[in-house]
DNA sequence: TATTGTTATACTCTATAACTATA
DNA sequence: TATAGTTATAGAGTATAACAATA
């Protein structure tokens, strides 16, 4: 414990703001899902590029970068890796973009996702009842609304 | 513009997802306060740390570390920064701790910066009633409760 | 023994610039 | 010209382990 300042004392201005919340609650939720999607050895944008890739076969890496705010550059380590471990596949398409999809071990893999990311939703969403759960997702969709937008 | 996928076939199953749409909404709101406090050559959490002393003046480091979620050996580069650029103060106290205090420039930068974030948090505050601002900081709260409490 | 500050180090995520080859 | 994929590189933030001085 901490001896120099105790609770009394101690004033922290930034509690009232919505961005050190927001931050602060994102990362709790991040640090659970990772240790949560661990046990399966994938991290959360791993998990996320799986669950894009699952619903909409065929698609690029763009287009998966595009939707997860992730750069080009940096999707190409992080399709390598899900490539090295056969989780995904590319089939030449342009000659210069690729069809992705995923393996049978991908499609294997994608449901213990979904499995381990409902329990997982499900911890933090059952805090709240429905209308609460509904304002919270639509206040954080119009935070995000936002967003620069910008490209490369 | 995408030529590839197009809003009507893409599909997105992250987007119901408290932590996916927390993360999302954080990233942008850091990337406009990190935008704004530019202009004054300050990064968020160096504003942070400013605020934080100014309200608890004679501290210490491992305070701000406790407050903040930063771990005491990533404090030491920050603290290092401020103190080169005379904005915060070290007095020795027990030999082993020191009393952190803003310094005359300290005090004037941490005005800057107060208004700076009030200005980034009216902005989207703004975006909400009072009793939606509430139950959204109050929501963040409760989910920032679940962190795992781990110290070093 | 526990705590403060520190060093060193490594890993993740993100950002920019530049190159290629295709369209 | 614009796009897809790539390479290289740099900057942040965060994590662990270990150490010295002090309480």
């Amino acid at each position: 414990m901490e001896k120099t300042e105790d609770a009394r004392t101690w004033r922290n201005p930034l509690e009232d703001f919505l961005g050190y919340q927001l931050r602060r609650a994102s990362t709790v939720m991040m640090a659970h899902l990772a240790a949560t999607l661990g046990d399966i050895g994938l991290r959360p944008t791993e998990a996320s590029v799986l669950m894009l890739i699952d619903e909409n076969s065929g698609c690029t890496q763009s287009d998966l970068g595009r939707a997860l705010g992730i750069k080009r550059a940096n999707m190409v380590p992080l399709m390598a890796r899900l490539g090295q471990r056969d989780l995904v596949e590319r089939a030449p398409v342009d000659g210069r973009s690729h069809a992705l999809s995923l393996t049978p071990a991908g499609k294997l893999a994608v449901r213990e996702v979904r499995r381990k990311i409902s329990a997982h939703e499900e911890l933090f969403q059952s805090m709240f009842d429905v209308e609460g759960r509904g304002f919270l997702l639509e206040a954080l969709r119009s935070i995000r609304a936002n967003e620069d937008a910008g490209e490369d």
